[in-house]
DNA sequence: ACCTGAACACCGTTCAAGT
DNA sequence: ACCTGAACACCGTTCAAGT
């Protein structure tokens, strides 16, 4: 009766569960925590942790992944409620505040191309940038030709901004030069 | 009679120089390569090499220290033979090729402001930076209003361009797509 | 089919002994 | 004043034994 969604028995799939709970707490605190001691933490063995994720990148990749989809999903929502380059605006400002992940990702943006399930996730990305870029230019709003990877590129950068006093602003003045790059009409 | 140009005894800059030359070769090769093989590969003691550089970053600080002063120096001597916004393109365009850093600074441009001598090698590349949009400025190539520390970190993720065949076109637009941010008049 | 936890290997770090 | 290299500590990875 039990509702397997994705084939991992029930006590898996409870395990993989608080470990990615733990993990999010513990590497958004301090992204260098021991792999050991989120396995103790979370109450398994060090063969169950491993298993599960048999890299660090690959753990950071499952806590961020939800929070990658979501932020996808969003460009499609806001360009159906608001005009393109507005939606686009309210999507970059998302991107820069969505913290928990900080640098943890930034490495995804990078090597980016190398394994199946990064590749996967950082397309979901430039799928959702080539949608706004592509609203933006139908409506006249930003000069044609600009490339999804190059903006996303430099969209990566708001996550790179270490937190102190004046981040929001500074945040907000590379938003605006991209704009400008993107030869937004304001 | 020796001339100590850093106070450190003679054998003891031999031994800095010839791990920083096995170290340069060996970290641009794989950057994980364990100290204890460079340690190994330069002929020195486990202990030498950590007092020289007591962290992996230190010795990669200390790699690139040379390069990153060529390279803030070049700002001012370009700035003299070019005009302003052709000495600003050229700039980074060499930015854009010194890749035998690559990814082994990006590091720099983030949690830049923590220690000190991070904090000296960054503020090389800001004033760089700020000598180059001030010159351009006064010659009304480019909009007023710019943040160096903005634009350097945009310019930060040529570092980060993996090397694929169309590197070099990407690092083109990238740049294109910043001057436009900045209001370049070509 | 999945878990545990002891065992192993590796690498960064220290330090007593040397020159 | 600087170096060596053995010793230590830590952490990622594996695997035989369990349920």
């Amino acid at each position: 009766m039990a509702v397997e969604e994705d084939g991992l028995r029930a006590d898996a799939r409870a395990n993989r569960d608080r470990i990615l709970e733990v993990a999010r707490k513990a590497l958004t605190h301090d992204p260098e925590t021991p792999l050991s001691a989120i396995g103790k933490a979370a109450g398994v063995g060090q063969g169950t942790l491993y298993r599960h994720f048999p890299t660090r990148e690959a753990l950071a990749l499952a806590i961020y992944r939800e929070e990658i989809n979501a932020l996808a999903a969003l460009a499609s929502t806001l360009l159906q409620k608001h005009p393109p380059l507005e939606a686009f605006r309210l999507w970059c400002a998302q991107l820069a505040n969505s913290s928990a992940m900080k640098r943890g990702v930034a490495k995804l943006l990078q090597g980016a191309t190398s394994e199946d399930d990064k590749r996967e996730t950082y397309e979901q990305m430039v799928l959702a940038v080539r949608s706004l870029i592509a609203a933006c230019e139908a409506a006249g709003a930003i000069d044609t030709g600009a490339n999804a990877d190059d903006v996303l590129m430099l969209l990566g950068v708001l996550w790179q901004l270490p937190s102190h006093p004046g981040r929001d602003s500074q945040s907000a003045r590379i938003i605006a030069l991209i704009f400008g790059g993107l030869g937004a009409k304001d």
